[in-house]
DNA sequence: GTCTATACAGGGATAGAC
DNA sequence: GTCTATCCCTGTATAGAC
């Protein structure tokens, strides 16, 4: 029933993740999705009312996506160095937060407070993370938990941000940054 | 005589790389910085007759300022402990290059490529400093000079990206990362 | 160098037929 | 649900007077 209706918002919806993710929200037109969709922009507008709503849907997407994946990697592994990997590759993958983030201040309101919403689920996770890894001994006693958050989330989206010019390799996330990072 | 005009082209690219780092390119228009500046959009294209040849402009404006700089901090410290705090900060506030690179495939060719030189001339820096300190055995001798140049343009832009929800603290680049980065 | 006025394309969004 | 056609606004850019 309206089960051909689900089918092609999730199209719209994918199509328009590809487009946020590559160009940014003001990058594109509703036409040009449309046609990457194959359908009109009247059409489109039947399923999506609004761009604002469009994009709001297509971060609510991606927040329920990356809590589940997180929360997922918690209750799989209990120790960070086995989390650690597949915490940063998830969160080097998803390229459309950093570029959302970029243009915060120029979102429509739903999507703007749907973004926030989501960086704020993230950082709460990764404090999380660091908290349990602290106590557990696999991360330096004197460090600070939310510090270490807004630092794997910068280093993990910055990847993501530069994945397209320069694809983060083999030995990337993996050098030692004691150097960069530690004080002297 | 020309002077006039020049401080008018400095106004306007300063008001642009405000905007365009807030925002990014596609998130304002003309008339929005004419209106910033205090002048109509027909004096705006008088003094930068197109909007790619304005960011152009401002892009190539940092990209001077940012090489300037890091030959400054080459030429100031030999040793990597002293260079490596004013690198990072520098590449910390620099939001332009992250907001610009987030919605690269969607700007105009001028800046697109201006943007491309800009990221190539800062990868150039960090590797070389990279190798210095690898020679000078203030790095670890195993680590890649490249790996360790993206990885730390993706730690400092991505900080960058993400100042405006949550400004970069004073331990959040001093953190030990060892258990984000370094391999099992 | 600055303005008003305007051209013209492209944007989001809607009307109404099928 | 999809379309064609259209509305109306915003966007970039130009013309031409002062």
């Amino acid at each position: 029933m309206a089960q051909r209706k689900n089918i092609a918002r999730d199209d719209i919806l994918l199509s328009a993740h590809a487009l946020l993710a590559n160009v940014g929200f003001h990058g594109f037109s509703m036409r040009d999705l449309a046609d990457e969709v194959g359908i009109s922009s009247a059409s489109l507008h039947h399923h999506t009312p609004t761009k604002d709503e469009m994009a709001t849907a297509v971060v609510q997407r991606e927040r329920d996506r990356l809590n589940k994946r997180l929360a997922s990697i918690g209750a799989e592994h209990e120790d960070w160095p086995r989390r650690r990997p597949e915490l940063m590759q998830s969160l080097t993958e998803t390229r459309l937060t950093a570029v959302l983030m970029a243009e915060l201040a120029g979102l429509p309101p739903k999507c703007q407070a749907e973004l926030r919403l989501l960086h704020s689920n993230l950082i709460g996770w990764l404090t999380r993370f660091a908290t349990e890894a602290i106590r557990r001994q696999e991360m330096p006693q004197n460090t600070e938990p939310e510090a270490l958050a807004g630092t794997m989330l910068a280093l993990a989206q910055g990847a993501a941000l530069y994945s397209t010019v320069a694809p983060v390799g083999p030995t990337w996330l993996l050098a030692d940054l004691r150097p960069v990072t530690s004080a002297l």
